[in-house]
DNA sequence: CTGACTGCAAAATATTTGCAATTCG
DNA sequence: CGAATTGCAAATATTTTGCAGTCAG
């Protein structure tokens, strides 16, 4: 049940269980975009029509401190927000502006299996994110 | 003479050269960090004390659509200006927040040819955009 | 019961826009 | 001269913050 399911996932990170962040939770999860604050509070708003902004925007960040959510920000500089957490790479479409999630782990350790062979002078890599600009077909 | 390449750049970019856009690309050529707006605004106001926050804003974008300049957003969310035109990598301290050029036509070869060998699905690449993220030792 | 969380509104930040005055070619 | 550019201020957009009231544990 995905109720439950978020209600684990929340509390196993260490945060309160709440309404609100169950619904922000789950929106996040069925999303196959990168949504952006508003857009989550648009599609929670639905499910929960008293959410307001200004929870939602400190729901994800808290989601993000927590390690239940990553964000980044996008060309335009709008904050973005990603469920996946493994490692993986995004397409970017030029024509569209859609952000997709591409995961390679070949692609992934090649790129590690060189960082680790060529050591950047006076730099200690943590993580590496890659993105692929292009046009979808 | 620094003057005449400005010169020489703005109007062969097909742009009209005045002084504040003198001011702003020089500035830009000698900064080893990748400034914001701001940042470009701060330091050009010493040559030129009577320049605009929005012509800089205006002037950046310029730059960018006439191709001497790359943009892009840093983690926050704010706009970043890059003189360097040719294919590079960044390195993004994690400590400090700074960003740093990293050029390395191998590993942009690596990438190129990787992505050349193995077509992703409905996706066609034009450029890829790699981001270090770590700690300046 | 108590600290954490929510909702609301105001503030802070970053960027864009409109327009009259100025400047380049 | 005419079109493009500038400076300034106001408008937008996004995100953060403060705080009083509410709720989960």
């Amino acid at each position: 049940m995905i109720a439950e399911t978020a209600r684990e996932k929340i509390t196993e990170s260490g945060l309160k269980f709440t309404h609100q962040r169950m619904v922000v939770y789950n929106a996040l999860q069925v999303s196959a975009d990168h949504p952006t604050a508003e857009m989550v509070f648009a599609k929670v708003k639905e499910a929960n029509p008293s959410i307001s902004l200004g929870t939602v925007y400190k729901t994800l960040e808290n989601f993000v401190k927590a390690g239940l959510l990553q964000k980044f920000t996008d060309d335009s500089g709008v904050m973005r927000f990603d469920p996946m957490l493994e490692t993986h790479s995004h397409l970017y479409c030029t024509a569209t502006q859609q952000i997709k999630d591409y995961k390679n782990p070949e692609l992934e350790l090649l790129l590690k299996k060189y960082l680790q062979a060529n050591q950047i002078e006076d730099f200690e890599v943590e993580e590496v994110s890659l993105v692929i600009k292009g046009k979808t077909k």
